[in-house]
DNA sequence: ATAGCTGCAAATGCTTTGCAAGGCC
DNA sequence: GGCCTTGCAAAGCATTTGCAGCTAT
C-alpha cells in the first residue's frame, strides 16, 4: 500500500507530506490513475500542457523530485539521456525497447515473456543497495 | 569468449574491426585488465591521464562508443547523470549503491547477497528487448 | 595515399537553480 | 504573515559533433 491509487490526489500528496498545489494535484492526477505508468519529465509537462494545466516544465523537474523524495515514484533504470520515472512501486520489472525508446511493465513473478515480435537481447539485473546502520 | 582479457589490447581491438591506435590500446588495457570493470567516461579519461595517456575526452567518449558498438562493452543501467560502462560480459547482475554512486559486480548464479555492512532496498530488472524479424 | 581517428572547442539536450511573485496553512 | 512553491530564464553538466591535422594500413 505504498501508492494508493485510490486516493484522491489531493489526500495523496498529503499523506506523504507533500503540499497540495494545484499543479501538483495535476501531476499527480496524470500519474497516479490505477495502473503503473512510465514516463519522464517533459513528457509529463507536455501531457499536462494538453490537460489545460499551465506549469513550467521546471515545476515538473520539481515535482517529480518532491515525488521521489517522498516515496511516490523512482527512477526507472534504463540508459538513455533521459531519466524515466515509474508510478508503480510493486512490479519492479521493466522491458525495455531501445530502439523505441519504449519501457514496459513486466508482470511480476510470471516467466519472463517478451510481448509478440520482439525478443530478449540482454538481461540485466541491478540490486539497489543501501549502507546498513550498524557498520559505520 | 567475447572479451578475451588474455589477448593484448591490440590484438583485442584488432579482433573486433577496431584500428587499434595508441589511445584506444591505451584504452583497453584500462579496461580489460582481467576482472569486469565499471566506470564512465570521466574517470576513465582521468585514469588514462594519470597513466600518462594523453588523449582528450572526446576521444574517450568516442572509444566507448567504438567499444560498445564492437560489443566489448555494454552500458549499465543505473539510474544517474552519467552513462556507467561495464566491460564484463558475462556477470549482468550488479549492485548499485546509490549514496556512494558506485556499482559492484553481483556473483552471477549465486543467490543474492549483499556485500556486509549494505542492504538491499531495491531490486530493478530490466529485460532488453529488440524487435523479432518476423514482426516487420 | 586514403580512410579512419584524434583533438579542441562549440553545440546540444536534459536537468537544476536563483530570484521574485504567488499560493497554501 | 510566513514559508513553501512556482515561473522564467540562465546556468550547469554530460555527451556529441564539426573540422583540421594526424595515423594506421
Amino acid at each position: 500500500m505504498r501508492t494508493p491509487a485510490r486516493l484522491s490526489p489531493e489526500d495523496l500528496l498529503c499523506a506523504h507530506g507533500l503540499r497540495p498545489t494545484r499543479q501538483r494535484r495535476a501531476l499527480a492526477a496524470l500519474l497516479f490513475t490505477g495502473a503503473g505508468r512510465h514516463i519522464d519529465a517533459q513528457t509529463l509537462h507536455a501531457e499536462a500542457t494538453r490537460a489545460d494545466e499551465k506549469l513550467s516544465l521546471a515545476t515538473v523537474y520539481n515535482a517529480l523530485r518532491a515525488f521521489e523524495q517522498a516515496g511516490l515514484i523512482h527512477r526507472v533504470a534504463v540508459p538513455g539521456e533521459r531519466v524515466w520515472f515509474d508510478t508503480g512501486t510493486g512490479a519492479h520489472g521493466h522491458f525495455y525497447i531501445e530502439t523505441e525508446n519504449r519501457v514496459l511493465d513486466m508482470p511480476k513473478g510470471a516467466p519472463i515473456r517478451p510481448p509478440a515480435g520482439y525478443r530478449v537481447t540482454r538481461i540485466e539485473t541491478v540490486v539497489h543497495l543501501e549502507r546498513a546502520a550498524d557498520d559505520d
